[in-house]
DNA sequence: TTGTCTATTATGTATGCACATATTAACGAG
DNA sequence: CTCGTTAATATGTGCATACATAATAGACAA
């Protein structure tokens, strides 16, 4: 009878909301409630809820209680992939090839990006990302020189920009978009392509505190997919 | 001083891993020590730090300790969106437009996926989710009718197909897929977009236990963008 | 009727404690 | 010195309790 464990009460609550048991937008019994239910303390019913209400499934508010979500926004729990990983999780070695490496001024949308200074120079980097020699991705990068002391004599020729930075100018945070974008010649000529081709993106901006860091756009090769599951 | 609450300590620990305070890949205090330095019980400690191990900053295993990740894989949460939610935060009027709805024996490798009994007929569906009669995305959507009943009857010229499976097919978990694919004649009709066009994807199919609901295929307009935040 | 104050209630969270469990380090027998 | 046993230790988790906080319902007054 009592299953007491947060998360076998997680899991009997949530196919109980899957069964229809209590429908969408619905209240549900208090937490007072199904600790009784399940033997157990109001404690570990409580830390069952959070975790569906972090899933999206469920909806609480003090007082109010916790009802179903009308509509279950699912809040997948994904991992930004980093390529390298990719790379060698498909079996494959891999090598970052850098194709440009320049200290100039930044085109003012990136200048913006990074809130760099007037006429302040900036990092720019261009890599494909090889699995096993073939192209993976294609990356476009710019780094702010100041907010990543060191990079200029970073060995860019074995370790990846991404890994470089993550170990050398930590971030707390960064945003991040999804898109599809046609080859320009330059994404075409680094992922063996055609102009034109359809190529899933990344883009992904990171800072610390104020300070930006590094802002870059990541061109898959094409017929990439990203997965993950919810 | 003594910041005690588990998200106080959450960020002041995280604030410190991204400092540089911990190298990646060193050991961190336990929580015994950092209870003692925050002045709080090891609970709350346990809490703040079981929050960044699913985030992916730190890792934890019993009795050799919790370390700072070498490459901090970011597990960014992001919410799998609804169309009419982003239409509707766009300040624009949603409207789904059903292009096709036949009952049909459904294609090879959507029977594979969807688990069919052979020559099993599917219900399947296109519709373009409009934006102040705009198109946004079109959506080509098969449906399992034996999971699903009263699909058959279901007003698709008012709820999209999405939010009455929902309402209606409860379902446990699935899977998701992003990429780019260059519009098709059927897409670039439907979404006034021209053939060749590189189109942002998202791919889901859905299943509660072991008996699969639905699988969709969503195509965005030309130039979207998903966003999120790490 | 309308607005304000108050009591009630469900969730949010901190604490101290106990015990479970995985893993490592130390030890001792051969 | 090697292997297997044992002890030590850090995290994992449950419980009872206490109090905080937000939101609501109800009482009461204007």
């Amino acid at each position: 009878m009592s299953e007491h464990s947060h998360q076998s009460i997680r899991e009997a609550i949530r196919e109980r909301i899957a069964s229809g048991e209590w429908a969408p937008g619905s209240l549900m019994p208090s937490e007072a409630g199904l600790a009784e239910e399940y033997r157990c303390a109001r404690t570990t019913v409580n830390r069952a809820l959070q975790s569906l209400a972090e899933d999206g499934i469920i909806e609480r508010k003090r007082r109010a209680g916790t009802r179903v979500k009308e509509l279950p926004v699912r809040r997948a729990k994904f991992e930004i992939p980093i390529v390298r990983h990719e790379i060698e999780a498909g079996g494959a070695r891999y090598r970052p090839h850098l194709l440009l490496r320049e200290q100039v001024k930044a085109p003012d949308h990136i200048a913006a990006r990074l809130r760099l200074p007037d006429n302040a120079k900036a990092l720019h980097l261009q890599t494909v990302h090889l699995g096993d020699g073939r192209p993976h991705a294609f990356e476009d990068r710019w780094v702010n020189i100041a907010a990543a002391p060191g990079i200029l004599s970073a060995p860019f020729e074995e370790i990846s920009a991404n890994e470089w930075l993550v170990r050398h100018a930590p971030y707390s945070s960064g945003d991040v978009a999804f898109s599809a974008a046609p080859a320009g010649p330059r994404e075409a000529a680094a992922l063996e392509a055609r102009e034109g081709d359809a190529l899933f993106a990344i883009e992904r901006t990171t800072w610390r505190e104020e300070t930006f860091i590094t802002t870059m756009k990541l061109f898959y090769r094409p017929g990439y997919k990203m997965f993950t599951r919810l």
